[in-house]
DNA sequence: CCGGATCCGATGGGATACTG
DNA sequence: CAGTATCCCATCGGATCCGG
């Protein structure tokens, strides 16, 4: 496997930074993880987020193919958001970040191995 | 333990975005995989970042504990940084971005250099 | 109900000049 | 060599209005 690539390795990170990058991107994959939402079903669950500050990370995620997003043609119209198969497959990096986070994180850990 | 804790858990994984969400961040950290580097050899080595950019990105990391900074004091000084245990440790996080990254980036499925 | 359009304040990153 | 201080602009995120 290439070890020593850095070029390569930048765009493979970048798109993973893109992903979680954003304010909300976290939080919006996090809730979709519970199954296929409505807009403002997301809207609700994720808090005081804006319209267009949730429109704007949907659609960022679905241009790298994250989420997709489903149209019925209902009255009024509804919109659902799931995770593709990319989406889902992005825990192991989230699950890497919290794994890290978690041991790191200033205070709660006592136990300082002096190594 | 932890298990469907979504506060903590967000508290954890914004640890790591705060580590690898500036510009320049995960650029920082690369070099310094390659070991301890001085202001300005970090500086070439990264191109065109300017210096307060790289300082900004020097003084988060070193806040988070990621990266520690050593004052030299010949004459000009010199300060030498290089990565912690947590900075190390975090190669774990990077390599899991890489591989997402790697697996589903649009069209570049081909492999390069394969021995 | 979904979300596009627009204005606005906060923030981040870059260029330049100057200092210890 | 290693920054600090300052100004500037691009982008982001939020609020509001409006249309499908």
């Amino acid at each position: 496997m290439s070890s020593s690539e850095d070029s390569m390795c930048r765009a493979a990170v970048d798109e993973a930074l893109q992903t979680v990058g954003g304010k909300w991107s976290y939080d919006v994959i996090s809730r979709l993880y519970y199954g296929p939402q409505r807009f403002n079903q997301l809207r609700r669950a994720l808090g005081g987020i804006t319209v267009k500050s949730l429109t704007d990370a949907l659609r960022q995620l679905e241009r790298q193919g994250v989420v997709h997003r489903e149209v019925i043609p209902t009255y009024p119209v509804n919109v659902e958001y799931s995770l593709t198969e990319k989406g889902r497959d992005f825990r192991a990096v989230l699950f890497q970040m919290r794994a890290w986070g978690e041991k790191w994180l200033p205070g709660e850990k006592d136990e300082k191995a002096e190594g």
